[in-house]
DNA sequence: CCGCTGGGTTAACGGTCACTAACTGCACCG
DNA sequence: CGGTGCAGTTAGTGACCGTTAACCCAGCGG
């Protein structure tokens, strides 16, 4: 799996990336998909500094001249995470006629993100108490920011039920929703992607009491 | 929050477990309770000996008397939590008597563990990689039956839905019910139970199609 | 009263980890 | 063609962690 030779190194990272040209900043990315995989799958504190470095064919300290060290990492994949579901939430409500359609829309954005990037959602709710406190409080309030978008769909959708029901359901919708990495290649995508909207549908209509 | 004093720990350990005859044994699982909360907060790999060795009035490698090593501890408590699961589950599916029933009772058994120890369901579906492999597989084992006795009664309930898409909704429905350690107060134990049980009950209706 | 056992203590050891230091080579720019 | 900077490398360092060792003490059965 890992290439020794300093040379056979070189060579592997090039062919991989094209030439280096084309590479503006685009390592970091690669270390962050690749640190986002290795995240979920041991957890952070599972991970060591080499492991990242060996899953993009360097080795170990090269990491440090992308970052300035391993929590730095997850505090910027968290964040841009959280960023990405919280614009591309607000985007979706406002463009959207009416309640019943933004929140059809918020589910599709859901559902597609948890699908392409299942890594991702994995580490994004479980690995925020790893993030040290200056970025900590960003990322959370960008996910409360997000969980607030689907409430108040909900609360215009159904009225007369209260908000702190509203949030418990929505909670427990993203929880369905990010079971996606549990059941891997049950269904084709497409499949998977529709059962999960029809379900999480399904179950935010039964909430209201 | 820690005791410094020796004296004082034992007076601490002595006031909250009783006195020393009673405690046959009872030791292990105050630790295995402790042991799940830090798990749960912090990961497998994020809390040390030490640190569960603090949170039942001991220091570090008194541990050892009850469990031989970390990953020891860490197998038995999800072979637990599976087994409880799996012979619940099995017990409420034979005992009811139709498969509507099994399905309720399989809920309100799910329902009631997660609400009851959240940081064993948060546990139970994040650390299973850490569990050595001789362990490993009688838990994969475990908690594969478990998902096949819900298949099999929403296979009686849904037929012509394919097992693939009912197990995928198990799965998401698992999902849905342990977002418990997520939204922890926002609503009264017996007002979250309903909503989660009438929220899988509509998602799991809306998996069939 | 003695010795055993169970459950605790501190000290120490080996390994691993995050991070730093010092060095190297390639690419690009003037 | 020389210098600058980016992105690697290996070696090393201090801290921490899991585990073991050696010792200690309370309770109890004979």
């Amino acid at each position: 799996m890992l290439v020794i030779i300093n040379a056979t190194v070189y060579h592997a990272r090039v062919t991989t990336a094209q030439t280096s040209t084309r590479n503006r900043g685009s390592r970091r990315a690669e270390i962050l998909d690749a640190a986002a995989g290795l995240f979920a799958a041991r957890g952070f504190h599972g991970v060591s500094i080499e492991d990242i470095g060996g899953a993009v064919g360097t080795s170990g300290p090269a990491l440090y001249r992308h970052f300035s060290g391993k929590e730095a990492l997850l505090a910027e994949m968290l964040l841009d995470v959280s960023e990405r579901l919280h614009t591309s939430a607000t985007r979706r409500v406002t463009e959207a006629p009416d309640a019943e359609h933004a929140l059809d829309s918020l589910l599709q954005g859901h559902v597609e993100f948890a699908l392409d990037h299942p890594a991702l959602i994995t580490v994004h709710d479980r690995e925020l108490g790893s993030v040290p406190e200056p970025a900590r409080r960003r990322i959370r309030r960008l996910q409360r920011l997000y969980v607030e978008e689907w409430v108040t769909v909900l609360s215009e959708l159904y009225p007369g039920c209260p908000p702190p029901r509203l949030r418990a359901a929505t909670h427990a919708v993203f929880g369905l929703l990010n079971s996606t990495p549990h059941s891997a290649d049950e269904l084709p995508p497409a499949t998977m992607a529709e059962l999960l909207r029809s379900m999480a549908r399904a179950a935010l209509a039964a909430a209201q009491s």
